[in-house]
DNA sequence: GCGGTTTTGTCACGCAACTGTCATACAACC
DNA sequence: GGTTGTATGACAGTTGCGTGACAAAACCGC
């Protein structure tokens, strides 16, 4: 497992940063000042960093200063400043990466896992989509339901994922034949049959589904 | 001092990062293909590596892999391609960093730094990969199951290795193809074989498998 | 170089699992 | 109650995978 700790002022950036990186399968914990996160991380460190360089109090050059002279913790900076002369002071302070904000999670989680490989620290970890006791890796091609795996088929997975990649919205089957199967025209109803064996599986009652919920007319869709 | 190799096929561009590294202390050398630059780095290994991604002939990914596979030096992304696809796929394929042209010569030499600190930082320490009975040492090139040691082939130890690294995850045949035969296309049936004969040694029982499990129609893990 | 040994890649076969189709039964809506 | 849309069980064709056999290639000690 891995922990990141996020140092970053706006509440709301700190919390999609948070919940972001919980999907991708880190341990995650959050604090607003670069005085609470260097007390945090002595208290109990994390094996990455991410900081916020426009911080209120000791500012985000200060701080990884300071976090770099007790650790050789990965640092990744944050920050809406798109400017060499930043870039290159948080990398002089100590920074192992500088990414400017919005940053596509996809992206972040990558140069985690690149400078993680590189500090030969923990490794990375497998993200995971949770649906109330249904767990859903893609990339470990693995169903868990409570905790037990469930054995799905490939296009079963396929369909899931899609599902659960979209989750909490519509998919007609006309956009799932398309997105899972390729088919530009094709049976709808073979939609149906996939999603009814899915079902199966990862329903308790199959007869009357909790996450994977038919809407008449419109299509299926994934909900918590 | 430092070596650094430039692959860039852009003869201005590259001259142009050629003589600002040059100005910035780096000692230089410059080609405009990734054989060429493959060639160069096995001739003559520079201790970092930037490259473009948009090379003709063998294009930067598989550049990247294939310098990967021989050496753990420092790759860089230089790219005019800002989009998060490329991004993530190089980091994956094994870069240590992407930047997006033009760049300041400044904030690169920067970002180079930051990565030859955290590149010396980690000085191979060996590590071991363990599943269970089954300890891997790549650095030592040593099989163990149950403190045995066990006598596998180059092949099968490279595959087991790139399955190790990505413990938990699926790799495809096709990924397995690429990442331990190089090639870019090819009978997938070969990874099979070679699984199976890597089952047949490492595993108790190789016809249920618990650690090389086969994902039907996505491909195999490892896991714990 | 040379002969033997190990490793590697190709092939064919057989089994088990999966897929898509269809027919029928069921539920929701008007 | 009729109509439309959805669920489900059965089935046959197909696909994907494991395996053993074999030949080419690489390796190795001499």
């Amino acid at each position: 497992m891995t922990d990141v700790l996020v140092i970053e002022d706006d509440d709301r950036i700190r919390l999609a940063l948070l919940l972001a990186l919980e999907d991708e399968g880190y341990r995650v914990r959050g604090v607003a000042t670069a005085e609470e996160g260097l007390q945090r991380q002595r208290q109990e460190p994390a094996d990455t960093v991410l900081v916020d360089l426009m911080l209120p109090g000791l500012d985000g050059f200060e701080c990884i200063r300071r976090l770099r002279r007790d650790d050789d913790v990965p640092i990744v900076v944050v920050s809406a400043r798109d400017d060499t002369h930043d870039i290159v002071a948080a990398l002089e302070a100590g920074a192992d990466d500088y990414v400017v904000k919005p940053v596509a999670i996809k992206e972040l989680s990558a140069r985690l896992r690149a400078l993680r490989r590189r500090a030969r620290a923990a490794p990375d970890p497998v993200p995971v989509l949770t649906f109330g006791q249904l767990e859903i890796s893609p990339d470990a091609g693995e169903v868990r339901l409570a905790g037990q795996s469930v054995p799905v088929t490939r296009t079963e997975f396929r369909l899931l994922c899609e599902l659960a990649e979209h989750a909490g919205r519509v998919l007609s089957r006309h956009q799932l034949l398309q997105r899972v199967w390729g088919y530009d025209t094709g049976d709808e109803r073979l939609v149906d049959v996939h999603v009814g064996r899915l079902r199966q599986k990862i329903e308790d009652d199959p007869g009357n589904p909790r996450h994977l919920v038919t809407l008449r007319g419109l299509g299926y869709k994934l909900t918590r």
